[in-house]
DNA sequence: CCATAAACTTTACACGCGTCAAAATCATGA
DNA sequence: TCATGATTTTGACGCGTGTAAAGTTTATGG
């Protein structure tokens, strides 16, 4: 039988629209049939029962907006992340997804697209859709304060990956503690060999900032010269693969760095900085690193494993960030809004590969 | 100024909540600004102009459920992927989320987990959101096929990437034509080297098997014999990179195929494939292929072209893709739902890199 | 079998906005 | 200045569901 798509009168269940409808067909009360679909187990077990019988005989989906309209909670949750082309945050939009179904939230996600204005839009998009509360990834640069503060007094929210901009401003925060988790990169990387100098991100983020003063103080500590390689090249785009390889294709092209140690602020940057590397044949051995030229990560992105040399880093707790997060938001959306903002530091975990 | 997010009483503006108070502060009728949301143009040049600079002063958001509650439209658009941990659906979703945007259109994306349940509940929540339509990039095995039915009178569905498990069912599809694109790279391969054994992906859709059969026609066109390599492992995951690597650790383990020019379905498995071609050493000379084994792959991934060596591969039009899906979804939306079931197939184009 | 509480039904209003009809106002050109 | 048509205002109803109050039925226990 040839069944086609959008031909009416093929579907075997009599389509029902709404609960008045569903409520004569089912032969319960529309009141209670509200009751039952914002909780199963708040009428009589026969009741509820006879409903879900009848229920599957039927083609009928609540209606979302009007059902949303009325209660005091959306049981939405907003998203914003600069880009969906980054795994890092895929795998963080992924937990976050899955952490907010346990507790029957739906996720709305937007991407800001690394611009200000996009996400200033994405926070009113938010507002309009009455959230009950909305975890952002910042852009950091040039974010709309105003457009922050105006949203959190609608409902609360939760930072992660990066701290908003201005630094004066307390705000929930959920992410990686940079001190520890640079820290022990840089701490691995002295252990095993020549102290590393710091290849950077392009200045988008808090992150930016944050991973090369984490650095600067973890060599200071361990008593060695806090190097950091100066981009030829100015890095203002997320594209942070051609970051990477740009800036050292350049250096590796004047024979700078060919046998130091790299620490990337983020694995992005580092796929670059190998891709320069092997380009350059810098990796012999069959790509494995072997006493000269070695390059380390941040974040433990999905396919650092998987470059050749695969790639030494420290990988960020995702799953942790996503449910501390998403734990935040529901209990600052049922408890007050007056509570204090919180900044919860979560550890990363070092994952040395052979690249360093 | 140290400014606390979630201290109300720091905003400068007035916040408004309801249309009626915004018409009362501003000075024009409920029912004309109603209007003048949905089109600034459809008032008095004056009226508009008034009514946007005293909304510049206030703080006011649109209650998104109850406007779209209202409208014969939401102007929402449904997306459906797989999985957001692959930069092939993520770029995919930034290019359609673009192309909505343009429109008019907001996006609300699911991920189905690559659970065929998570999908038929991903469907069941576009039909309780009212959208005006949707796009899936389907799980394609075990696809619950009256969800889908079910949904599809309600508002127009485009599939994108493959096409749903049922193959005697007629939908929507935007996608890339794996007979020509499997074509060319077959085409390609056998004239710079050795013809290419096929390394395929875990059968979880319709390009699966459909990127197999085009190599296989292909190869039979060009009077070479069709070669797939029998994968020692059930692949039932998405982790196509993890399959790559596994299959080919095995092959390249026993010495099989070390020598051979491989196609695989799609890049995420070449770059497992590649993984551990440079584990077993098999790229010698600086990672770049040279004569012995080559690995092509499909998509081009955007990190394609930072594996070592540079993959060769075929790239699918996602741009064009989402462009056409949007396109197609909004004019079926308007239009009347009577049309008939298009398919539209794009080209891909070769990326000849180092690989192959 | 009856008292009692729990669950249900009925009825009604609410939510914020779209939309319509009729009345009032405005802008434009002669 | 006035006629005319375009725009706005007023007032009202509708959307589908949440929710409260009051009355009715049902289950439970003695």
């Amino acid at each position: 039988m040839c069944t086609m798509y959008g031909v009416p009168g093929t579907m075997s269940k009599p389509k029902i629209n709404t609960m008045k409808e569903l409520s004569e067909t089912i032969g319960v009360s529309r009141p209670t049939l509200s009751k039952y679909f914002q909780d199963p187990a708040a009428v009589r077990p026969s009741t509820s029962k006879k409903i879900q019988e009848r229920l599957s005989e039927v083609d009928y989906v609540y209606n979302f907006l009007t059902t949303r309209q009325n209660r005091k909670s959306t049981e939405l949750i907003g998203v914003i992340v600069p880009s969906y082309k980054d795994l890092f945050f895929a795998s963080l939009i992924e937990s976050i997804e899955q952490s907010a179904r346990e507790l029957g939230y739906t996720i709305i996600t937007q991407s800001s697209n690394g611009d200000s204005g996009v996400e200033a839009n994405a926070v009113r998009k938010m507002r309009s859709m009455s959230v009950d509360g909305a975890i952002v990834a910042p852009i950091g640069v040039a974010a709309d304060h105003d457009t922050f503060a105006a949203a959190s007094e609608d409902f609360p929210l939760v930072f992660i990956d990066s701290r908003p901009a201005k630094s004066m401003t307390v705000a929930n925060f959920v992410g990686t503690d940079n001190t520890q988790s640079i820290g022990a990169i840089v701490e691995y990387l002295c252990r095993t060999g020549d102290p590393p100098v710091f290849l950077g991100m392009p200045d988008l983020n808090a992150n930016a900032r944050e991973r090369e003063d984490a650095y600067r103080a973890k060599m200071l500590a361990l008593n060695h010269e806090a190097i950091a390689i100066e981009p030829a090249v100015a890095g203002g785009s997320w594209e942070f693969e051609a970051f990477g390889y740009t800036v050292m294709d350049d250096c590796f092209g004047r024979r700078e760095f060919t046998n130091s140690t790299i620490l990337c602020a983020n694995d992005r940057v580092a796929i670059g900085a190998i891709r320069a590397a092997n380009k350059h044949g810098l990796f012999p051995r069959g790509g494995i690193a072997g006493g000269g030229l070695r390059i380390a990560g941040h974040d433990d992105h999905p396919l650092s494993q998987y470059m050749t040399p695969a790639l030494t880093t420290v990988a960020q707790d995702v799953e942790g960030i996503a449910d501390a997060a998403i734990q935040l938001l529901a209990q600052r959306a049922r408890g007050g809004r007056s509570a204090e903002a919180v900044e919860v530091f979560l550890d990363a975990t070092m994952k040395p590969r052979e690249s360093a």
